[in-house]
DNA sequence: CGGGTGTTTGACAGAAGTCAAGTGCAGTGG
DNA sequence: CCACTGCACTTGACTTCTGTCAAACACCCG
């Protein structure tokens, strides 16, 4: 497995015909992305772009799945809560994700956010009304969905055969792709969530996740530069250690 | 989280309207149970049933996703190789549920059988077509999408956050979840899965499982029957445990 | 009946979790 | 402007769980 292929779950798909959104900002993200000029007007009426502020709860377990939200801008995290109080995160959501996606009646996680940012909420019946009216963007969810399983899929190697150093490795990395995707460099990028959640999301505690930072470090492979700004001086050697040849 | 919605990533679900599919057997499953007579008939002329055995490839990580696989009867594994050479299984499948379906051009995992069976193969084009043809079908496949993926991520949380004992209680859990929903008695049902084969899906060692086991069945929440028969006493205090309460 | 595969069990080593203390940093308020 | 305060992070010591290695056993298939 490539561990640039890791990411946190992330769909991320960029618009394959720009165009632009007045209500949502410029950027053609999510669904929407298969829509042309007219299909994304139609939309536009139905959608208002929202500001969102760090820790901001968008929508909870169990909740009725009212709406699906676009995140146009900022981190977002996305968690499970297990009986016992401790969490999962399943996956860092970021600018051009849609989250809120189910199946089911409910959702099926947490979504809270890290950062300010904005998002643009499209109710249940506007998504239905979308898929009916516009069939292409019905193959675009089903693509969408199966990037998704894929990326989770890829956690799931990742958490359950790495050790805790490989763990973080690939995580980075996957910051690194995500990032790559937004069209920001790849060795150096915002990483806003706290050595807690890392280690939610990597089956780690904190402090395994806070030495295996300080392991990367000495080794040379990452450098953090404060403000939550983190450089990847060699990222081929990181794969490398990712992948159990380090 | 319910353990009993953890399972191995299948994405099972029944026909609505049940119907015959003469090529395929009597069930009519998978995507296709979107399609109504004559859309069936339509179909079954292109796909054909075929036995498979034990320990058979249905096609490998890397490959070119030529096809979609029905299993029509049987039990499969998906997973995936690291470069080391150890192997993470993402998942079992049991008859009913499809295998291949991906966004890529390649297959994501490998599939192997782990008993004999009968699988359909629907090449990418004839799934093309018949998502063209049948709109009804996409609305399908863009469920079981959402719901494998509702179900990887129960996964993700069970090899996360759990511990050993933990992993295989929602593992059986999941066993009998999967056989409930083929309609087979939920608390007794064949688990044709190695040890070693359930560690690399639970992320722990063939000797962690063994012993779980063994600690299981000395509380009596497990009972091996033989011919990979298994039977739970108390699926209630099973559940408990998985979740910590135990 | 025999051989191979899968399973169980034990002893030990090693990785990660837990508990605890101390450090650094950022935002707040005087 | 600076001290204070709270949070996140780091580091150390110790414990616990799981992995590894090894041997014996059980079971199924030929």
């Amino acid at each position: 497995m490539n561990p640039l292929d890791f990411v946190s779950g992330a769909a991320v798909v960029r618009a394959s015909t720009p165009a632009a959104c007045e209500r949502c900002g410029s950027r053609v993200v999510g669904v929407c992305a298969a829509l042309d000029i007219a299909g994304l007007d139609e939309i536009s009426h139905e959608t208002r772009r929202t500001p969102v502020k760090a820790r901001e709860s968008l929508f909870r377990e169990g909740d009725p799945a009212s709406s699906i939200v676009m995140l146009m801008n900022g981190t977002a995290k996305l968690s499970r809560l297990m009986p016992d109080g401790r969490q999962q995160v399943l996956g860092f959501r970021f600018s051009g994700d849609i989250m809120g996606f189910t199946q089911g009646r409910m959702y099926a996680s947490d979504a809270e956010m890290l950062t300010d940012g904005n998002i643009c909420r499209m109710t249940r019946p506007q998504l239905e009304a979308m898929l009916e009216r516009f069939p292409a963007t019905q193959r675009r969810l089903i693509d969408l969905c199966a990037q998704e399983l894929a990326l989770t899929q890829d956690q799931l190697v990742t958490v359950g055969r790495r050790h805790a150093e490989q763990r973080v490795a690939a995580f980075v990395l996957s910051l690194a792709e995500a990032a790559r995707r937004r069209g920001t460099p790849p060795s150096l990028f915002d990483m806003p969530m706290t050595r807690a959640e890392i280690g939610d999301l990597l089956g780690l505690a904190l402090e395994t996740v806070s030495r295996a930072f300080t392991a990367l470090r000495k080794r040379g492979l990452v450098r953090e530069l404060g403000g939550h700004k983190v450089e990847l001086p060699d990222m081929a050697a990181l794969a490398a250690l990712a992948d159990g040849d380090g």
